[in-house]
DNA sequence: GTCGTCAATATTGGCGCCAATTTAAACGCC
DNA sequence: GGCGTTTAAATTGGCGCCAATATTGACGAC
């Protein structure tokens, strides 16, 4: 129905996009020094550009700064993951109402197709092209909600999680369970029906990294 | 009770924390162009830290910046404000529960004393003093929820909030309703009655700087 | 008199260089 | 042989300079 399978940013990418998309994908794992110099010759760039980026990074809480230390991936403890997902539950769940209300039958099938794609890179896809399909789902999801700020503030908090390979992905099991999930959030839309659609949302954040090991964080 | 009125962060003051304050006080107005060479002058500080500072204030939503012509001053749109607001009255009524649950009486004295506070401040305060009475007293209240990260964000949304004179604290009607809201939130708080909580902390966000005159945003 | 064009001015933004600080290693002392 | 100290290497981070770009003002044509 759609061919919107990898058109989130592709071509166009600023240098923290770059370093941002490296993180998700687990080039840099939590806790791990980005040095300047180190980034300047991957991507090709001046200093200049590999330290604004890496504010930028700082800025969206996804790299920390210590002074005349340098920068290294933030490395998010149980606690405030948990504290993440509370958040992300309650703005996700509250996004249901105006998102419900919205919906025309198109969006279903979209979001469908959608759910399609996510679920045929699951089997053949790379790390990279399944985030980019979970994405697009999410994002498609969350287009039909009116309050623009709030889905900011959603798509914010999901970059804020922790990344791809230490805590999603991981399992067989955990993908499959991620692929049920979009298909009873595009079934629970289908029948508009709310509550049915915040409990699958709930779970979907809350169940799909279940149990973390802990021996993340501490690296170097 | 408690002599914690101006000790919000008065020395230490990074310069994106200076220029945050001078934006919330009414020294820039919306739309308003921050030029590097004067602040460099007003601040005394270099260019990298004019910069920098910019460039923090930018990733907070506080000032925009546009290639080759600079850095202005974010003008809130009447949507936007809207739906700012109803994100806080989510996230702000969401810590009502955590935060009743956690209340000690010793804690609502110290939030009565603040409460005080802040009706002195706006009597015989500058905005600058009544700016931190307010912040100190929402401060004390979110102290009391278990979720740090909770807390952070809604910091993060009161100041991504429109600047003090415009809105805020115009008239001396609205600045009677935040008084008289203060009180009873302490009120609500010593009566553990969530939903009352929930009720006033709704008004409080919504009311308070109601019919926005629409005359501001387009400064220059 | 008004509009379009062009020069002058002002502002932003990138870059290489160097100082400050930290980290690693080598050395010598106990 | 182990440990504290000193020295050397590496990294970060600040700064002045200059090019790129936008804006203002003046000039001239219609």
């Amino acid at each position: 129905m759609v061919k919107n399978t990898k058109t989130v940013s592709q071509i166009p990418q600023s240098l923290s996009e770059q370093i941002f998309t490296d993180i998700r994908i687990g080039t840099y794992g939590p806790g791990v020094w980005l040095k300047q110099i180190d980034l300047e010759e991957r991507y090709g760039a001046k200093r200049i550009a590999v330290r604004k980026a890496l504010d930028e990074l700082v800025a969206k809480r996804l790299v920390e700064h210590i002074p005349n230390r340098g920068y290294r991936v933030y490395a998010l403890d149980a606690t405030r993951r948990r504290e993440l997902r509370a958040i992300r539950t309650l703005l996700e769940t509250a996004a249901v109402d105006e998102i419900i209300g919205n919906a025309t039958d198109a969006d279903v099938t979209e979001l469908y197709a959608l759910a399609e794609v996510f679920q045929q890179a699951s089997y053949d896809g790379t790390v990279l092209s399944l985030n980019d399909a979970n994405l697009a789902f999410h994002q498609r999801l969350l287009k039909l909600c009116d309050n623009a700020s709030m889905v900011e503030l959603i798509m914010e908090m999901r970059a804020r999680g922790p990344a791809a390979p230490v805590t999603r992905w991981r399992t067989v099991a955990q993908l499959e369970k991620v692929n049920k999930d979009h298909f009873m959030i595009v079934e629970a839309l289908a029948d508009r029906d709310a509550p049915r659609l915040k409990a699958v949302i709930s779970g979907h954040i809350n169940e799909s990294g279940p149990l973390q090991t802990g021996l993340e964080a501490g690296a170097e």
